[in-house]
RNA sequence: CGCGGGGUGGAGCAGUUCGGUAGCUCGCCGGGCUCAUAACCCGGAGGUCGUAGGUUCAAAUCCUGCCCCCGCAA
């Protein structure tokens, strides 16, 4: 059977890959080359290239506009596929063709932009979730779900790999066996985009909450701390459990103060929790260990 | 020409304002102590200070060009 692939990023690419070698894919809708980085440079969208190097056809455009319609129906597709394409398909299109969404938590959790990393900092709702799209954000009704504990010690960039070759089997079996959709079951929640203000870490609250957003935002929007008159990007990072404070010499201790012990950097969090900072990069530079920021660094507090 | 930070032994930094042949915390190698150790003690190797040129008796430090890395903003 034929298929069509909309989608735009890495993780959208993983699983435009892995369906490729099970599926004839006839048509992949992609965003335009975008400008990015400090120089500007416009460079295609990874699903772009990676249908370039399969040879499938590429159409790049930012909405789902009659000429990209027309090119679906000569495509012969029976079904697009959508990962993360990063804009809504109008009600025109949606007549026209099917379209399945792969969105990484379990509806009716987290609809919206950024569902891994919601599921991440909430502890709720973390898995797969397969749906017919529909008018509304997210809400269409589900052909497939699948509950996955998601590990702690993990980015949600690296988590996020994993899910797309997990969602891309679960299209796969639901392009071989057709189920009833059914309506989405739950309290829903929501999902928007994450700023970069929303991102800065200060350390009032427990450690554990803090190691959840470090591990969720990162790659994207990352989450930072103050750090003097600049800021610190957190990259990684580990809440300490079960620590044998001495509460006599900690008293003292505020949030955001630096423990430096063999082999590890500590900062103190709320309610005398701690977290473990891992690897971290100061604005300016790469990312490093955060024992070697430390090393170089003589002051004693952040946030 | 969007704003800004940075390139110093394997790592992270200091030193650059007020030029005088390189320092700190680690790592590494060897030895010692120890039941033992990532702890402690002693010793050691390792640097064209991004690159090209200029000024100077003398440049990591001053001047000019170039390369590379990164944060913010888009």
């Amino acid at each position: 059977m034929k298929i069509a692939f909309a989608g735009t990023p890495e993780v959208s690419a993983s699983v435009l890959n892995k369906l490729a070698d099970q599926f004839e894919v006839s048509l992949v809708i992609t965003r335009p080359d975008a400008a990015k980085g400090r120089d500007r440079a416009s460079s295609p969208s990874p699903v772009a290239d990676l249908a370039t190097t399969l040879g499938i056809p590429v159409v790049k455009s930012n909405k789902i506009d009659d000429g990209v319609l027309t090119r679906l129906k000569e495509s012969g597709a029976e079904v697009v596929i959508v990962v993360a394409f990063g804009s809504l398909v109008p009600k025109a299109a949606l007549d026209q063709i099917k379209w399945w969404n792969l969105h990484f938590s379990l509806l009716p959790k987290w609809r919206g932009a950024t569902p891994l990393q919601h599921s991440m900092i909430y502890g709720i709702g973390q898995g797969v979730s397969l749906f017919e799209i529909d008018a509304g954000l997210d809400t269409g009704n589900l052909i497939d779900s699948l509950p996955i504990a998601l590990p702690k010690d993990q980015t949600a960039g690296e988590i996020l790999t994993q899910l797309a070759l997990v969602g891309a089997d679960v299209i796969a079996k639901n392009l071989r066996e057709p189920k009833q959709p059914t309506p989405q079951q739950g309290e829903p929640t929501l999902a928007p985009k994450i700023t970069r203000t929303e991102a800065q870490i200060t350390f009032e609250m427990p450690a554990t909450e803090i190691e959840a957003r470090v591990m969720a935002l990162n790659p994207e929007p990352m989450a930072w701390c103050r750090l003097g008159d600049g800021e610190l990007r957190l990259l990684r990072a580990r809440a300490i459990g079960n620590f044998d404070w001495d509460a006599a010499t900690d008293t003292k201790s505020e949030p955001g103060n630096l423990e430096r012990r063999k082999g590890s950097v500590l900062v103190v969090c709320g309610s005398g929790s701690r977290l473990e900072l891992i690897e971290v990069q100061p604005a300016g530079k790469k990312p490093m260990l955060a024992v070697d920021w430390a090393r170089g660094f003589s002051g004693s507090k952040i946030g």
